[in-house]
RNA sequence: GGCGGCAUAGCCAAGCGGCUAAGGCAGUGGAUUGCAAAUCCUCCAUCCCCCGUUCGAAUCGGGGUGCCGCCUCCA
């Protein structure tokens, strides 16, 4: 069964066939590094890492490019507030967004361009739209002129003229059209600035992506994502300029993600109604958020709420658990009868999960499948004390597969396994002679440091609070 | 005004024409435990409203109601 998903461009689900067989050119828009980022746009990092790793698991050599916007008017002014430099900003939130998105299990990307690292791209970029007609300069500015593009429009499904009566933007009377966008910006005194063939200036943003996934992916990609906001215009724009520049299809199958809501509203930094991931850290395991961000479609709305994260932390509880329990069970227990039951749950969640994400990246009904499982082995586990070991194993292997895509299971181990296991074998001595006061004091010591105590037929196992 | 999305149990959330409407959280009553924890078993919805299409609809069409988003920087 082949995966599916659905194109934005045609608003119809599609079988995906990438341009290079067995490859996939992979781009995401990235964080404009101006400040930390916010659990809405930990979103689409989580989302399309989740799907860059199926397609990783499904057998696609994936090239994954997610770029850094190091330079606009947002990093201008905030750096003036900070009183940093633009690139000692960028430098800061760069830092950041590695450990945040680290901290949510999203892999690293295979390149992260940054919009100042490649002005001489961009540079070019613009010099051949100006060439093949498509921009026209003022006073340093250059502008695209979305009338040169027949297609505009075609992603986010307006015509020019839809757009032109619903726009709210302020008209500046020397363009063209107010819909031209800014390729290229003219400096203002004490802003950063690029020497190029209009004058000193800076790239526009949208400029940024094409010339970048350009440069790293070619003139056509599979797939590009981002969240739904950037529909209009970046996305509309950046198809604009690297199809006038190209000749060519840019994106094969734009996907984008719905937003995270809070209150029922979108969370957004002009809202101000955002939470942003470190502080998400400091009171939550942020795979917790990981499997919260995942425990609906993509392409939904997902409302965000602590007991949203509450119900997300024990559902994760359950799976962690059970990925533990199963380790126990197979370093404690010996080799009984053969399962035929536990074997076939295993079988069929496997491939409930393909069938699942081969529909559209369905991570929330790939839970499903995944708990399905759960059960399965957690009945096995209670109802046997000899397992079937072989089927065990075929259970923990389907449970890596999962992680691998997936990425929130736990698996840390402590460094202080000594003392904890010398803790746990005074308290099972006082439990022979049934001084349960020191015995449950030990557990509440332990407890206390984040280690949770369980006693089982096999044996006092330990594991760490999520 | 243009374009689009959503409405399934107390909460979260799959399902997209046909078995008893997945799964998770919470809750119920049991089992297990020194007590716990974890786990198992048990119980817990007919899908916002109306009208259609169909042998058959949560799933399709039409009309409502409510909520949300994009059209400006925004993931």
């Amino acid at each position: 069964m082949a995966l599916v998903v659905y194109n934005d461009l045609t608003r119809k689900k599609e079988e995906f066939i990438p341009s290079k067989q067995g490859k996939v050119s992979f781009y995401v828009c990235g964080p404009t590094v101006y400040d930390y980022f916010h659990i809405g746009n930990a979103r689409p990092f989580v989302l399309f890492d989740v799907f860059r790793r199926y397609l990783e698991s499904s057998g696609y050599d994936v090239l994954y490019v997610q770029n850094f916007t190091d330079i606009d008017d947002k990093m201008i002014k905030r750096a003036n507030e900070m009183q940093l430099t633009v690139a000692e900003l960028a430098e800061q939130f760069i830092a950041a967004y590695y450990e945040d998105a680290d901290a949510l299990g999203v892999k690293r990307a295979n390149i992260y361009p940054r919009a100042t690292h490649e002005i001489d791209e961009i540079i070019n970029f613009v010099k051949i739209l100006i060439e093949k007609g498509h921009a026209y300069t003022i006073e340093g500015d250059v502008y695209f002129e979305v009338s040169t593009f027949q297609e505009y429009g075609k992603l986010s499904k307006q015509s020019l003229d839809d757009l032109q009566s619903g726009a709210r933007i302020d008209i500046d009377k020397r363009k063209k059209n107010p819909l031209d966008f800014v390729l290229w910006k003219a400096s203002k005194p004490g802003e950063p600035l690029w020497e190029s063939p209009w004058g000193k200036g800076r790239p526009g943003w949208h400029i940024e992506c094409s010339a970048m996934s350009t440069k790293y992916l070619g003139d056509s990609i599979d797939i590009h994502g981002g969240g739904s906001d950037l529909i209009f215009p970046h996305h509309e724009n950046e198809i604009a300029q690297s199809e006038c520049a190209s000749g060519k299809q840019f994106v094969k199958y734009w996907l984008h993600n719905a937003y995270l809501m809070i209150d029922k509203e979108k969370m957004s930094k002009s809202l101000g109604n955002f939470m942003t991931v470190r502080d998400i850290r400091k009171k939550y395991n942020p795979l917790i958020l990981r499997y919260f961000l995942l425990s609906a479609h993509y392409r939904s709305p997902i409302n965000f709420s602590a007991e949203g994260l509450d119900q997300a932390q024990k559902a994760l509880e359950r799976i962690d658990n059970c990925y533990g329990d199963l380790n126990f069970a197979l370093e404690t227990r010996k080799t009984g009868a053969k399962d035929q039951i536990l074997t076939d749950a295993i079988k069929s969640a496997d491939v409930g999960v393909t069938a699942t994400m081969n529909d559209d990246f369905n991570t929330a009904g790939a839970l499903g499948n995944i708990f399905d499982a759960v059960r399965a082995i957690n009945v096995h586990l209670s109802k046997h004390t000899d397992v079937d070991v072989s089927a065990l194993q075929d259970a923990k292997e389907f449970l890596n597969k999962v992680n691998d895509i997936f990425g929130f299971i736990q698996r840390n181990k402590d460094n202080n396994e000594n003392e904890i296991d010398e803790l746990i074998k005074e308290r099972n001595l006082a439990r022979k002679t049934s001084n349960f006061a020191r015995s449950d004091e030990i557990r509440d010591l332990l407890l206390s440091r984040g280690i949770i105590i369980e006693d089982t037929p096999q044996g006092t196992r330990w594991k760490k609070q999520i």
